[in-house]
DNA sequence: AACTTAATTTAGATTTGTCTAAATTATTTT
DNA sequence: AAAATAATTTAGACAAATCTAAATTAAGTT
């Protein structure tokens, strides 16, 4: 019922991974968790044994039901301090993240449930992201990517997929958050760099690489 | 810099202990941490290699300037968070303790230094205890305990020495907390009971065990 | 002062999470 | 399909934090 700081970054990490693709494998999740492929062996067996994931040697891994609802524990507690971080302690968008990484172990059901209620039940996190309820239930939000979005359309900057500092210092500096309103004005074949309109008038450029990551929900 | 849970565990009930004798012995400490002497010993000469405590084999321990300033970095830890877990999340005074062991530990300075902002740089926690400014300080607060209080003098409940489960569990049922004014009417020599009265009219008993772990500060 | 008892330390083992290097299995290329 | 390459797993080791059992030191008693 109880688990180490080191099973839940596993735990979490492979949730996140499993969602693009289907199954996660040894080097992806060794890559992003800066260990070595050995060690991520070692740790599925130990994740197998408790039934947190499907796993047989060389076939790659997904979580159970089990395991699936552990990773939405985890992600609840990170968004809800997420929130409490940027709205309360007035953390900007960009530091958050990093010291909810901290904060996300500390598992303590009661706390979590009463810092939701005295934030008042927010749906979702500072980056865009929803936030799962005291029952796991998260909302979908059906969210396309940047370059998805057709042209001349107003739209609605819903989220990043990516949640490094580099990018979001980035798209701090470019004055895009959670929120902004954007209209695609052209695309350059050359290299999918994309014209975009923020605010009333502000021109600028988006790389293909920074625009995959910015996510999109449809405004009326 | 940096310390693990297990050794910023083992520093603090140091300096708890360290308060009320000059020097804290192996069994004191494995008693209080619940593990066992050896234990204690290996621990011991780690934190000598890193400077936080004097130690010769034998001879007892306490920190170094070192070692108390680590001790109160972590007790302002945890002070900040009981208080914020009473005032902000509506824990009783009872519930905080436990859930304050677990996020003392998450160190990020800024994260400590906000939420003392935010709640605007509370001097006492909870159980009336002082919460160590992001310098280090903390207020003297001479206090005495209850046996020394002299008779039919009001005085003022202002912290517990003990925060087991069970003495909360035990000031909550005969409804004194901080802040409580009491006067001692009445003490029996025969087991060193008091008899006291809160409120305006309420009149208790209170054995010895109890007395001796309740704090006062004279009133007007 | 010698003996007994209590406290403390040492020695050696265990668990968790990690690592490197070597072996194995899968995939891709020719 | 065989060979080369890449991915994954196994084997064996290590550091941190703990334990038990045995040895050592200190303290208390007769």
């Amino acid at each position: 019922m109880n688990y180490s700081v080191s099973e839940e970054n596993y735990i979490k990490t492979i949730f996140h991974l499993q969602k693009k693709e289907g199954t996660v494998t040894t080097n992806e999740l060794a890559g992003e968790l800066k260990t070595r492929p050995a060690s991520v062996t070692d740790m599925m067996k130990k994740l197998k044994a408790k039934k947190l994931l499907h796993y047989q040697p060389y076939q790659g891994f997904r979580l159970t039901t089990d395991g699936s609802k552990v990773a939405l524990g985890i992600i609840r507690r990170h968004r809800l301090w997420e929130y409490f971080l940027a709205e309360k302690l007035k953390f900007t968008w960009d530091e958050v993240h990093e010291v909810a990484e901290e904060l996300e172990h500390v598992s303590n059901k009661k706390l979590i449930d009463k810092l939701d209620a005295y934030l008042g039940f927010p749906k979702k996190d500072p980056h865009g992201d929803p936030i799962p309820d005291a029952q796991g239930k998260i909302e979908s939000g059906k969210k396309i990517r940047l370059p998805e979005v057709p042209l001349h359309t107003s739209c609605l900057v819903s989220g990043v997929t990516n949640q490094s500092g580099e990018i979001l210092e980035l798209l701090k500096h470019k004055k895009i958050r959670i929120g902004t309103t954007l209209e695609v004005r052209k695309r350059f074949e050359f290299d999918q760099s994309l014209e975009i309109r923020t605010g009333k008038q502000t021109i600028i450029n988006i790389s293909r690489e920074l625009a995959e990551n910015i996510l999109i929900s449809y405004e009326s």
